[in-house]
DNA sequence: GCTCGTTGCTTACCT
DNA sequence: ACAGGTAAGCAACGAGCG
């Protein structure tokens, strides 16, 4: 019989030491079924030096069977690698585990010059060789399993034949369970090893929520009670907020400890970490939102509330917080416990509410990469490229080269130009759309059509500009390919959209599926200079860079004899004074002349720079400020510092007073030493960006994070740390404090003053000619119009 | 030993 | 753990100075 389901998640296990392909799913009734693949055999190639040899080293390995017992088959295929054609010996194994073994040894055998693809995950394998798509529909001939699995699904099959992906509208109505715990710890970060869990909180579709509670010392019967409601309600996905690094692991600790069993995926087992670092649970997707949200840069401090704050989940004044060093209180008193069980279930509905937010852009990115749903989320932005391509590869009969690794050797990018200082009145931004991958296609920058310094140029090629490396103008390279491709796919779905109701499901489906093709094709460029890339070659991002820069610059030039006065540009951008006539002759200019496509983006009404590059500030038609690369912008400025420059900018670009902005900032400064503030405000945030003890130089966060260790909290790699500056003598490293541990008394105003409010606001007046003591200083009646007519 | 300008480390941003 | 270009603060350094 014939099965349709949509996959959810893949792995691979050794049945009777053979390997055997899972894949869960979910099929057009709504069933949960299992379908098994044991027909699946790993392989890899061999390269030899001189294909002439190519069979006799293909037969040596036949004949070495002792020494190679796992292997089943060989033969000599025709493939390409890296654009010319090979022939390459396919060896197919019994075993997964003699993959990369066997790939090394023989690459030993004389005349062998490579080996590729033994490292391919066998799971990933199977999606490359039969195109699956995660989180897609697929079709398949199956028999319902003999050996009935204790696998918790509605039913198990037999696949005949690899499944095919099939075009089928919609999407499986998914069970998805958000799960937080609290863990009790009166000193320091909690330790799995002494602290218990004493609350785990969910929240299920469809589901009442429940939590667990433990009230003296059943800690073993509330995780085992987690449990049995995680089999009960059976969820597809499990999402969790930061449940990677905490959650999960500590769990795991403790039920070990607890003697309870953890086994919440489908197949009577526990979690387990995964390729990515992250922890998979088998039959389910295990989801961390904390991975996600990395990709949203306006969120500075990636706190779940902060989070929920910015997608609209909950509001940040309407959740109960309580701050994670003082949980404990929370949990001994019997009064405020309630208000803990509170924090605890709101952060679980958090928690699911930001997941029906992003899941459905997860999975649009899952289905085009071919990286299974937890995978993709966990996975950054290169091997997401990576996985894109290697895909595409297999279809194009392209070996998949190994990733080895490389030096890395830095090249010059794009150019920025210094911005003509003080504010302009309707300027307009023209750029170019996706640059870089339009001139890779336009001039087939690929790491197959690159001609190395040896080798003797062939028929028509291009020597790049300025770096005068050269690629051959036929036939069209790997990378050329893709980006079309991707691009073409990208033009089809906006075509598709534009007949589609903005209101139904399908509309905002196809729209993530829209942004994730957007977000590979971007990043191809700088997955190209990448040093871990499959497809490294330094060249081809060299070239693309080099180009971008003679292209802008033909653009400047052109712009200018055109008379269009150029503010700023960067990179694939120009700020002009605007003028639509002018502005038009230049598009049709930069089409007919260069061959690449430029765009008017907005018109701001008035904009504001400073001589600094990359920072700006721009008041657009509908009123809203466009703040850029300005403090209001960076997370590691305290609010009271960029609170003054927002209101600033927005008195001196809206108002065009900057005589009222100077009055406000005197204003908030004296508001400020007349002790009207919150400590919150005061708050700078940092990156920890190595481990404490290899910082060269005591900067104020790091010399916070070590005080926070030392005191039993636990800080690593990529965490931010929120510390303030008191009061004291010496340096700024040893006036900073953790904001936990200070009271609003004992900040050190004039630290804030001098070093945060007055440069930020500076910043901005300067450009417009207000002077420092303006700010700061005493009273000088009449002076304001010195500067402000 | 102190002051002051320079250098280098560090972080976070822009396209 | 996608690229390079850029601003900016602060610690550390070292020259100059009685």
């Amino acid at each position: 019989m014939k099965i349709d389901f949509w996959l959810l998640d893949i792995n691979h296990e050794i049945v009777d030491a053979r390997p055997e392909i899972r894949l869960w799913g979910i099929d057009s009734k709504g069933k949960r079924v299992l379908v098994r693949d044991k027909s699946f055999r790993p392989y890899f190639y061999l390269l030899a030096e001189d294909e002439t040899a190519i069979n006799r080293i293909a037969d040596q390995i036949a004949k070495e069977k002792s020494q190679y017992p796992d292997v089943e088959k060989i033969g000599v295929l025709e493939k390409r690698f890296f654009g010319k054609k090979v022939k390459a010996i396919r060896v197919v194994c019994r075993d997964t585990e003699v993959i990369a073994k066997y790939a090394k040894s023989m690459a030993k055998i004389k005349g062998v010059e490579d080996h590729v693809e033994d490292d391919l995950r066998p799971s990933f394998r199977y999606i490359v060789d039969n195109d699956l798509r995660p989180c897609g529909w697929h079709r398949v001939e199956v028999r319902e399993s003999l050996d009935q699995l204790d696998a918790q699904v509605d039913g198990v099959f037999d696949a005949a034949e690899a499944p095919t992906p099939i075009d089928r509208a919609g999407m499986p109505s998914l069970r998805i369970l958000a799960f937080s715990i609290v863990c009790f710890s009166q000193r320091g970060a909690p330790k799995a090893s002494r602290n218990p869990i004493v609350i785990i909180s969910t929240c299920a579709t469809g589901q009442k929520e429940k939590q667990f509670v433990a009230d003296d010392s059943n800690e073993r019967k509330i995780i085992s009670n987690f449990v049995s409601y995680m089999q009960r309600y059976d969820p597809d996905v499990i999402v969790g907020y930061g449940s990677n690094r905490f959650d999960w692991p500590y769990l795991l600790e403790r039920s070990k400890l607890m003697g309870a069993k953890l086994t919440v995926d489908r197949v009577r087992s526990g979690p387990h970490t995964s390729l990515y670092g992250h922890i998979s649970v088998t039959g389910r997707a295990n989801f961390d939102l904390f991975d996600l949200a990395e990709d949203i840069p306006e969120v500075k401090v990636k706190s779940l509330e902060n989070v929920a704050d910015f997608l609209g989940v909950v509001k940040r004044k309407e959740r109960t917080l309580i701050d994670e060093t003082e949980l404990w209180p929370y949990w001994v008193d019997d009064k405020k416990r309630p208000t803990l069980l509170k924090f605890s279930i709101e952060t679980s509905r958090s928690i699911l509410g930001i997941a029906s937010r992003m899941l459905d852009f997860a999975m649009q990115l899952a289905s085009l990469t071919g990286l299974p749903l937890d995978h993709v989320e966990a996975a950054a932005v290169g091997f997401r490229v990576d996985w894109y391509l290697i895909k595409q590869a297999y279809k194009l009969g392209e070996l998949i080269p190994r990733r080895v690794e490389q030096f890395y050797s830095p090249y010059r990018g794009a150019i920025v130009l210094p911005p003509k200082r003080g504010i302009h009145d309707k300027v307009a931004v023209l750029d170019f759309t996706a640059m870089y991958p339009n001139l890779m296609i336009l001039h087939n920058l690929s790491p197959d059509t690159f001609i190395g310094p040896d080798e003797a140029p062939q028929n028509e090629i291009t020597i790049v500009p300025e770096v005068n490396h050269r690629f051959r103008k036929d036939p069209p390279g790997f990378y050329k390919t893709v980006l079309s491709s991707l691009i073409a796919v990208r033009e089809q779905i906006r075509k598709q959209l534009r007949t589609i109701d903005p209101k139904t499901i399908e509309y905002k489906i196809l729209k993530e599926r829209e942004k994730a093709v957007k977000v590979i094709t971007n990043a191809t460029y700088g997955y190209a200079g990448w040093v871990g890339a499959r497809w490294y070659v330094r060249e081809v991002a060299e070239s693309a860079a080099a180009f971008g820069r003679v292209t802008i610059q033909e653009v400047i030039k052109a712009a200018g004899e055109i008379g269009l006065e150029v503010i700023y540009s960067d990179t694939d951008s120009i700020f002009v004074k605007h003028d639509a006539s002018k502005t038009s002759l230049l598009l049709k200019r930069v089409k007919d002349e260069l061959n690449m496509e430029i765009r008017p983006d907005k018109i701001y009404e008035r904009i504001l720079f400073t001589e600094a590059k990359k920072r700006y500030a721009g008041l657009l038609p509908d009123g809203t400020l466009d703040i850029v690369g300005m403090e209001v912008v960076r997370g590691d400025w305290a609010n009271v510092a960029k609170n003054v420059q927002e209101k600033v900018l927005e008195l001196v670009l809206k108002d065009k007073s900057p005589k009222r902005a100077t009055e406000f900032v005197r204003r908030y400064i004296r508001d400020l030493r007349e002790g009207k503030f919150e400590l919150i405000d005061f708050i700078i945030w940092k990156t920890l960006t190595k481990p404490v003890e290899e910082y060269e130089v005591r900067a104020p966060h790091v010399e916070v994070a070590k005080r926070l260790l030392k005191e039993g909290w636990e800080l690593t790699l990529g965490d931010k740390v929120g510390y303030v500056i008191t009061k004291g003598l010496g340096k700024l490293f040893e006036k900073a404090k953790p904001y936990s541990m200070v009271s609003a008394d004992e900040l050190d105003l004039e630290y804030y003053l001098s070093n945060q409010i007055v440069p930020a606001a500076l910043r901005v007046l300067e450009v417009l000619g207000v002077p420092e003591e303006e700010l700061l200083g005493k009273e000088r009646p009449g002076s304001l119009a010195d500067y402000v007519r």
